[in-house]
DNA sequence: TCTTGTGAAACGCTTCACAGCA
DNA sequence: TGCTGTGAAGCGTTTCACAAGA
């Protein structure tokens, strides 16, 4: 199977949504799919679906089409979603403890196993099965528990010196919500979640 | 001023990127900047920068560069980021309570006047200076206080009809943080704010 | 000399259109 | 006949390279 190499990184994204869009067909017990279908769901052309799963393989049968739970697994496989990753999160004020206590990333395959903050009242505190721990271990911990990945929910000013200090202990990748720009290496990805920017996106378009 | 018309989708977000960025310099008293340097900073090309800009207007000095706050000026009327944009919250949950607490959002310009839920435990709650309302009463409510925009933080299962009744009660755009896809008309602007998918992005270039 | 603003070239993604199969 | 898979055309964005101006 083909991977990375010359996929678009949009393609990338859309295939996120295709297998997010697949569940729920599955769960609503569609079991058979067409370019066409998906498309006319997603609002998007079903050659870019095509084209799309080309860059990965051939999946469907011609005059036919797509087998939903088939491609669900294959669409898990290319993703790197068919294992559970564990992450660690730095940052426990309100979006930090709104990530610890949704269920829903559990179920996506994304388990936060360290919680730390540098606030000494919420140092201790149980947050469902975890205990906030004092971010000054974080490199010792996230190495002890074999962590790969971070959500920095810090916010902005302590941004920069916690990414710093992930990237000392070996982290690969992190999402991001502080609202600001962050320096790291070429090889350390980095997935930002700004909320005012999004908000942004929307006001752009509205007539005032 | 030039508006919307030709102007590409990434140069907007990239534009926001800009102001975010210019207000970081401008708080550091930086009070000027050029093309070159605010690319070294955000790890892009120049050209790029000046070509945006140029969709827009002309705002620097040949040899000279650009001054910071004129530009954070521009760009903020550009941006419709001049004023106060008032928003409706539907979904009081984690991620809902984490938006109503967070400060960030007023100093950005974006106020959460309204606040919404189902769930009869949670309605008559104060939260801040809001109290929670019952959403049977949301279209009521956003027409008396003339409200634009809303954001969806209730689970994947009501997504869509609360999308359905705000498009009802005149809304004009929303953020959504339900990871699906809404069905909506073309004229109504939404953007996502997926949990689970920006994990995947992630999680796509991590080698396994 | 330095940096902006911008046509034009280069590049990459999307869409088309049709051959290949069931 | 119906739908996939794909080379090639079309189209939009990025980058280059340089004229213009401080």
């Amino acid at each position: 199977m083909v991977k990375h190499m010359d996929v678009p990184e949009e393609t990338m994204q859309r295939m996120l949504a295709y297998l997010r869009e697949l569940d729920c067909l599955w769960n609503e017990g569609k079991e058979k799919f067409s370019s066409q279908s998906l498309a006319k769901a997603l609002h998007m052309n079903p050659a870019q679906i095509r084209k799309d799963f080309s860059y990965f393989g051939e999946f469907g049968t011609r005059g036919v089409g797509y087998a939903t739970k088939q491609l669900i697994q294959e669409l898990r496989a290319i993703l790197n979603l068919d294992r559970t990753w564990r992450l660690a999160l730095i940052g426990v004020g309100n979006i930090g403890s709104a990530l610890l206590r949704n269920p829903e990333l559990k179920r996506q395959g994304f388990e936060i196993v360290l919680a730390f903050d540098k606030d000494p009242r919420r140092i201790g505190n149980k947050i469902g099965p975890l205990t906030v721990e004092d971010v000054v271990n974080v490199k010792r911990r996230i190495r002890e528990e074999k962590v790969q990945l971070a959500i920095i929910a810090t916010p902005v000013e302590c941004a920069q010196e916690t990414a710093d200090k992930l990237i000392q202990a070996d982290i690969k990748g992190f999402l991001c919500f502080a609202p600001c720009h962050l320096s790291i290496p070429d090889e350390i990805r980095i997935v930002p979640i700004d909320i005012p920017m999004a908000l942004g996106k929307l006001v752009y378009h509205m007539e005032v």
